[in-house]
DNA sequence: CTTGACTCCGTACCACGGTACAGACCTTAT
DNA sequence: ATAAGGTCTGTACCGTGGTACGGAGTCAAG
């Protein structure tokens, strides 16, 4: 079941080992035993399944804006099926996600008329500061 | 022409005096002379529109995901007018909009079922820690 | 002509999310 | 049995974008 050495469990979540280090530090990941052949407290510590899934997740979480805090704050809150507070931080999350989002499409739009500015008028003037004014 | 202080420049851009300062330690924004009664190195620094104008270029191009650096070579170029350089920094930065908007869309989608399954199955599991899964 | 607010300048410090060692230990292949 | 290479622990350091602070100077109102 728990098979892959710290190596492994990155390289299956696309993190750095420094990195699962650090995750493990701020409590999102646990710290297995070590067990080798010498007994308790020797040996290497292995991951599994859950190691990897649990990884992915806060990769992906991260990738949704939470920061590391919040992740910590979900993956408790999922340990006590807290379903309330979870919402509450799902829909706090989309909310910054969408005012994002627009904003973004703004900057996306005021970047293209940059580029179109910057072809056509080829004699005219390429005014970059002025390319995110309003209209 | 030039009226406002550095507290009305930072005013006028929305930020504090302190990130003003910061930025022209970093290049981003003019330092006029000090001018005052006393003559030369005396009095205060005043600021006018061209600098309202810049300190708000600077905050776009940073929601744009411009970093700083980036940002001093977009005014750089705008002021020797390099327009090759400066569609090929737009058109990087929009491809990378693009992506990011799509994962934040992507994000945004997985949370919305989250919470639509918290609120949905009052009876049974919801699942945080899987919400990312693929599918 | 003082008082209070603001400016200037330098330097220090902060959060965030890592990344990089060093030095000891463990495991595996040869 | 040994050498190569991965692991473990602790601590230090990094880039980015600010934010805070002390002490001196300056300005504007009363």
């Amino acid at each position: 079941m728990k098979e892959l050495t710290i190596a492994g469990l990155a390289r299956a979540g696309g993190v750095g080992v420094e990195t699962v280090r650090y995750y493990q530090r701020r409590g999102l990941l646990a710290t297995p035993e070590r067990l080798g052949s010498m007994g308790h407290g020797s040996g290497v510590r292995r991951y599994g399944e859950q190691d990897v899934r649990r990884l992915r997740f806060i990769r992906s979480a991260q990738a949704a804006g939470f920061t590391l805090e919040q992740i910590a704050e979900l993956i408790a809150l999922d340990a006590i099926d807290d379903r309330t507070r979870a919402r509450e931080l799902a829909r706090e999350r989309i909310a910054a996600l969408d005012a994002k989002i627009a904003e973004m499409k703004a900057a996306r739009n005021a970047l293209s008329r940059l580029a179109r500015a910057c072809d056509d008028a080829s004699g005219g003037p390429c005014p970059i500061v002025t390319a995110f004014e309003p209209q």
